[in-house]
DNA sequence: ATTACGATCATCT
DNA sequence: GATGATCGTAATC
């Protein structure tokens, strides 16, 4: 768990895992942004805690997913202790560009809401211990209210980061745990 | 290359 | 009744 700015870019070169009756897909997350809760108007939480942002005030770890244009899902997943809301949404993994296209590919929709995404299950993340490159910054996509802020993150050189990129504001090298010290920011994955 | 628009509906005012 | 954390297509530069 941690801060959404912190865990979104920690996130990244993880794998999502989809299994469903049979089948399992997974695909690597290459493209994330942060949604804090207050001071911050883009993020759902802003407005307080009502009925369907519940799982952005949960517990950490969770999967908060909504209907976006009448015809989208949006998967994201919270990240603050239960009672504070902050969430990272995921726009890209695999070959799926844009958070629409993955949750489609994925199969993901309301039924997941809610769910404990940090143990195996119907859907939950992994680190199969990829070092993505190179990390870069920029404002995030989609949105009116604070845009400006440099809360999306992408893998470098990802052909499914999705448009537009918009300028690089930063960009960083990830630093491979056992050089990173006793300090881990990102949730509880499971590993492989 | 950039900009504009319509589809479609759960949620909130 | 208004509003989107989107996407594909079409129009225009």
């Amino acid at each position: 768990m941690g801060l959404p700015t912190t865990v979104a870019p920690a996130l990244l070169g993880k794998l999502l895992i989809r299994r469903q009756r049979g089948r399992e897909l997974r695909a690597r997350i290459v493209e994330t942004e942060a949604y804090l809760g207050q001071n911050d108007a883009a993020a759902h939480a802003a407005a307080g805690l009502t009925a369907r942002t519940a799982a952005l005030f949960g517990p950490p770890g969770r999967a908060y997913i909504y209907l976006i244009y009448g015809m989208h899902w949006c998967l994201n997943v919270s990240t603050l202790p239960d009672g504070q809301a902050g969430g990272v949404l995921f726009r890209a993994a695999g070959d799926w560009s844009g958070p629409g296209r993955l949750t489609r590919g994925l199969d993901i929709g309301a039924g997941l809401n809610g769910w404990d995404l940090t143990r195996p299950g119907p859907l939950f993340l992994a680190d199969d211990g990829y070092l993505p490159a190179s990390i870069a910054v920029t404002a995030r996509v989609g949105i009116r209210k604070a845009a400006q802020l440099p809360y999306r993150y992408f893998i470098e050189g990802e052909a499914a980061v999705s448009r537009p990129r918009g300028p690089v504001l930063s960009r960083f090298h990830p630093i491979a745990p056992e050089r990173r010290g006793r300090v881990y920011s990102g949730i509880p994955c499971h590993g492989h």
